[in-house]
DNA sequence: TTCAGATAGTTGCATATGCAACAAATGCCA
DNA sequence: TGGCATTTGTTGCATATGCAACTATCTGAA
């Protein structure tokens, strides 16, 4: 928890201060980025991202506001909403990434072997796992 | 950070469910307990529990509130307080643990080897050193 | 001694989160 | 087919967090 917290902290400060809006931003535009359509339904990215759904409700209007997503009408399925990302969301996602890998590296990757990478990967995999 | 977030979610879960609060209280209590005089400066309690001092100040208003803690002036020093548990804050403590511990073994130690839990300890901690 | 700067703690404001209630659409099954 | 439970997403409310400004006290150096 302590680890998580004091690390968390360190990115998230090194992106403040570069300018740059918080993680949770840059998750939700890297998991629309990856599909080629570029969108994803909404309860879909609530899923990837492991954000419950008034929460992900809540962040799509702010980067709705910053235009960095738009929503669109479902025609499958009229309760629902595609989310989609925009060109200015995948220019966001392009200068966040630089600043992003930095502090990865700087604050997580160096304290770290390779081999040590694998190990805690691998660790940290079985408590995402279905609880079993 | 998704397996921090699912493994806080697991836990803060089971307490909620018994009808007791977050941990964030217990973290407080737990390091006031320790000491023998039961009572630490504010500013103490808040590298402990890694907590800045305006989230640590209003936690406390609701520690207070509970009459789990009180403040007491501090001589030595006009400015600060001593923050003390209370009777009523031990009781707590002594409430949450078992069901803190089942969590902790259920969410977390049953996924592990003794041996991978080391390993696990000595590459978070590394996370917490200072900076370098 | 006195005064500038640092430290301890609180408060106001904006924002983020969790929970419960809700509306709308869907799906199941009797 | 009709109706009830489920799913999708939004909203209101209470609470939690981060940031900046503030008060009060302490420290140190001219």
């Amino acid at each position: 928890m302590r680890a998580q917290q004091t690390l968390l902290e360190r990115v998230e400060g090194d992106l403040k201060r570069a300018g740059l809006p918080p993680l949770g931003w840059y998750d939700v535009l890297l998991e629309l980025s990856r599909r080629d359509t570029g969108r994803l339904r909404q309860f879909e990215l609530g899923d990837k991202v492991l954000l419950s759904k008034h929460n992900l409700s809540r962040l799509l209007d702010r980067l709705e506001n910053e235009q960095l997503i738009s929503r669109q009408a479902c025609e499958e399925d009229r309760r629902g909403a595609h989310v989609v990302i925009t060109r200015q969301g995948r220019t966001l996602l392009k200068k966040m990434w630089p600043v992003y890998e930095r502090a990865i590296g700087e604050h997580f990757g160096r304290l770290l072997s390779g081999q040590e990478a694998m190990v805690l990967a691998n660790l940290m995999q079985r408590f995402t796992e279905k609880p079993a």
